[in-house]
DNA sequence: TAGATAACCAAGCAAAACAGTCAAGTATTG
DNA sequence: CAATACTTGACTGTTTTGCTTGGTTATCTA
């Protein structure tokens, strides 16, 4: 599990896919110039997103890219695996090498960690960032008071922190 | 909020430095030799981890470095932070780049769940990693230097994946 | 059918980050 | 004082990033 500046460009990419999902195909062009992601780079990005299955091109004019799924059923972490195709390379793979056991202790507790975060990042969907997206806009729009419960709802979430026990 | 291989080391070295806090000070040729990383990076990642207030360092024979900390307050997030040097470069900084405002939009939606993220590391402090019932008898037995079968046995545990949902 | 559109593809490139080396220091202990 | 062990800084090679250029295909529309 990484996390870099190109996974945040796919998801960036991929929220402002799902946004504008009513509209039809949307062009890497357009999202280029929202996002300010340059063009080719898009290219790259979801040539890999298309690889593993989370978009659909049309091709032609009025093309462009689609969300393979619902956004309730594409989380976080699919798509930061996907562009970054993880290799995890970890140094001792299986028990064999390492003599003191010690290197395999700590890369143990290491991929453990890792798994957490993944499983975190599991947990939220496409839409559920699209929902977020959507109550900012209307509380900006609208109201503050409405805003601040909002925020209060999701500090509450976050503050909890919990790791559910089931991915362990 | 980055999650890369160097984050990884440092967080493995600290784990070794928590595992072993009761020998004193431990030195990088030490953890360099157990979890197979580069004397000189190791070097390096102190000279941040230090710079962070999470580590003190012993000069002299007998020398290396110690947790600055209880390992029960010292979490993961802040080690990552501390070798990363995260100089987050949102390209939208402020509302008034943005013209369209779909770009703050998403970048806001980043920034909120790399905060998630970052706050799910807070939670989570050397002593979770460490405090493990298994891995600390297999910790202890590997300080023993038991047996080839013992340290086969544990190792096939290791390897299963398996653990404990009491731990955290 | 021609042409516009936009996905697809490949090669390459500059800058940054990563991982590590090397060498000359400085502080501490025995 | 000498050995140990951290400190500092400069330097190097490799990989990843983010992007450019220059195409080719597929598809829609006039």
């Amino acid at each position: 599990m990484r996390l870099t500046t190109k996974g945040r460009y796919a998801v960036t990419a991929m929220l402002d896919l799902a946004i504008h999902s009513d509209r039809g195909p949307i062009s890497l062009a357009d999202i280029s110039q929202r996002q300010e992601i340059s063009l080719s780079y898009l290219e790259q990005l979801f040539a890999k997103l298309r690889k593993n299955a989370l978009v659909n091109s049309v091709r032609g004019p009025g093309g462009g890219y689609k969300l393979q799924r619902d956004s309730e059923a594409i989380f976080i972490a699919e798509i930061i695996d996907a562009v970054n195709e993880s290799v995890d390379t970890t140094k001792c793979r299986g028990a064999g090498d390492c003599q003191g056991g010690e290197t395999c202790l700590t890369h143990y507790l290491w991929e453990d960690l890792s798994e957490q975060i993944h499983g975190f990042l599991q947990n939220i969907s496409l839409a559920d960032l699209v929902a977020r997206n959507e109550v900012k806009r209307i509380a900006e729009n609208q109201d503050r008071k409405q805003s601040l419960v909002a925020d209060d709802v999701d500090l509450k979430v976050l503050a909890d922190g919990q790791i559910p026990a089931t991915t362990l």
